[in-house]
DNA sequence: TTATTTATGTTATATAAATCACATAAACTC
DNA sequence: GAGTTTATGTGATTTATATAACATAAATAA
């Protein structure tokens, strides 16, 4: 289908738009609200559409209800999708908490680690021991999980899980894991971002494009 | 200069894998070896470099005190890189904790917050009340901030600063916001990075090529 | 010292991605 | 219902980005 790396993140982008217009009772969307919002051109919405056979009307715009759902399915937000969580300190803790995840349909449903302090089997979402992690992914058909373990424990964890059903990680170490066959990785480099940050403020030309959006 | 927004990220990598190197005890650095650490070809490592007069040795490579220490120059990795959180929850409080930016040189000052709850003005980090904001910022010339206050605080969290020395956020909110004239935003989106891999793993064709690095 | 090797630096080429532009069809108007 | 408007859907074009290719110079070897 020669699919664009980027059009899924778009695809994504322009759903949460539509929801947030739901909300507010629209019931159509043109694809110059969607670029607007989005930050990228109108024909480039349409083009992402009609790659997904995401049809609207040539006159009338696309219907929020139809395109939404259409959506869902196309990006698999009609099934609960369970993640687990490697490693609680802080961090992982917070995303345990994160309230950002339900609202979207994504369940944080076990957290791991090693350190028998933070273990709390009964809490409504239970802290496990880290041996436990390949009985649980395979027993609850876990495939994606974040890491949120120290730098150095990184690469061990990717290993053990390549073994079971977990296909794919968010790692929030600042160590860029690589993607491979059949596991992917989604690096979440904080340290790389502000640093990105820290240059485009200081050392960037002053051109009045946007940087992401 | 013609550059590509995506090159500053590979020399913070190349910067980031060349420490580790030097660790090693390792003196020298071809950019074969870079591209297979960062996962490009070696022609855009040597590409990267000459767009930043960042030169090596015909035949010898690369010497790595040298790479770095001009890397450290050009990123601003030789300044202090300090940042405030805005939002001390427990995502934000674990980002003032977090043990990876003082690592890279990032020194998280200060915290902020509007619940009295969370308040700790002698705090090693204090976490001072969000109307200060505007005081701290200025007094101590700080240009970064992390975003980590609820969705609905975003925008108008926005707005204030915007109108204080500090010119660039890091947002953690699932609200991408946009960047515009001299103030720029780089959105944390984890929800959205999670939806990605959701969908790459379960409806992506199978081709063995690598998501990202 | 001359020949040979090898990794850089840079130009030419290929690939990817986004925009432009316009023909088409649905909805409105008179 | 004929004419006009307007937003889609898509092929052509442009721009951005990465790779390939190679001439060049430093290092080694003979």
């Amino acid at each position: 289908m020669n699919t664009n790396h980027e059009v899924i993140r778009r695809l994504s982008k322009y759903r949460n738009v539509m929801r947030k217009m739901k909300e507010l009772g629209l019931v159509k969307v043109f694809s110059d609200n969607l670029a607007d919002a989005v930050g990228v051109s109108p024909s480039l919405v349409r083009k992402d559409f009609s790659m997904f056979n995401l049809t609207g009307n040539k006159r009338g715009g696309y219907r929020i209800d139809d395109l939404v759902s259409k959506l869902n399915v196309l990006l698999g937000k009609d099934k609960k999708q369970k993640v687990v969580i490697i490693g609680c300190g802080k961090l992982g803790q917070a995303l345990m908490n994160h309230n950002g995840f339900p609202r979207v349909g994504i369940r944080v449903v076990a957290g791991f680690d090693s350190d028998p302090a933070v273990l709390d089997a009964e809490a409504p979402i239970p802290i496990l021991h880290i041996k436990e992690i390949k009985d649980f992914v395979t027993k609850n058909q876990i495939s994606v999980a974040a890491l949120t373990v120290p730098e150095p424990c990184v690469q061990g964890m990717v290993d053990t899980l390549k073994k079971t059903c977990v296909k794919g990680v968010i790692n929030f170490a600042p160590l860029p894991l690589k993607s491979s066959d059949g596991f992917l990785v989604h690096n979440m480099n904080m340290e790389q971002e502000i640093e990105n940050l820290f240059y485009n403020i200081h050392f960037a030309e002053t051109n009045p494009t946007d940087s992401d959006i």
